[in-house]
DNA sequence: GACAGATGAAGGA
DNA sequence: TCCTTCATCTGTC
């Protein structure tokens, strides 16, 4: 039996992200869904969060129900909030909320952990990454783990581009992938 | 076990 | 240069 998730919204000049907190931390991370080609990782579990500010509740009611959030995830909130901010503003986050990739696969977190090391502003190809996690020929592979990725922005997916510069692909698309990636001054 | 995929490299036009 | 083909590796069903 998994337990419950909580789901609380971050807004930024971006749109409203939504992101979701197990009681070991940060799980998932969903880019705003208006206006965009998004709903990243939106599956519906059976769990679904009896907490819940993602919905259009106002900043009061949303303040009020924020305090029946355990303190610990509060705080991951608040970290995972200036976090979010710093990198959409092209900078470097000083601090990270715990992340919880339960149930994924080792060869995913050894390559979300490889994009975390990427600074912010650089790039990395696939063919890097796959150099970075001692496997040099399974750039494919890291592809399928970068779409995997539950927490993009945070865990920088969009840093990893193909060969030669290209811009590769990106499961919160390819728009997402260019504004962030300008936000960070890089471009293509 | 088969298939798909956010790749990379090589070869040909 | 651009396109096509193939090799490679991992995850999912």
């Amino acid at each position: 039996m998994d337990a419950p998730f909580v789901t609380l919204t971050i807004s930024t000049d971006a749109g409203r992200f939504v992101a979701r907190y197990s009681e070991k931390g940060l799980a998932e991370l969903n880019f705003p869904s208006v206006g965009r080609a998004s709903s990243f990782h939106g599956r519906r579990r059976g769990n679904e969060s009896q907490i819940s500010l993602a919905s259009s509740a106002s900043v009061k009611d949303s303040s009020r129900r924020l305090l029946q959030v355990p303190a610990s995830i509060r705080n991951w909130h608040q970290a995972t909030e200036t976090a979010l901010k710093s990198i959409l503003a092209g900078h470097s986050p000083k601090k990270f909320p715990p992340l919880d990739w339960t149930g994924k696969t080792e060869f995913q977190k050894a390559v979300w952990r490889a994009m975390l090391k990427i600074p912010v502003g650089r790039m990395k190809s696939y063919g890097e990454m796959a150099h970075a996690i001692g496997r040099p020929k399974a750039m494919r592979a890291v592809g399928g783990a970068c779409g995997a990725n539950p927490i993009p922005v945070l865990v920088p997916c969009h840093r990893v581009l193909a060969a030669n510069r290209k811009i590769g692909g990106f499961s919160g698309g390819l728009n997402w992938k260019h504004e962030l990636l300008a936000r960070e001054g890089i471009s293509l």
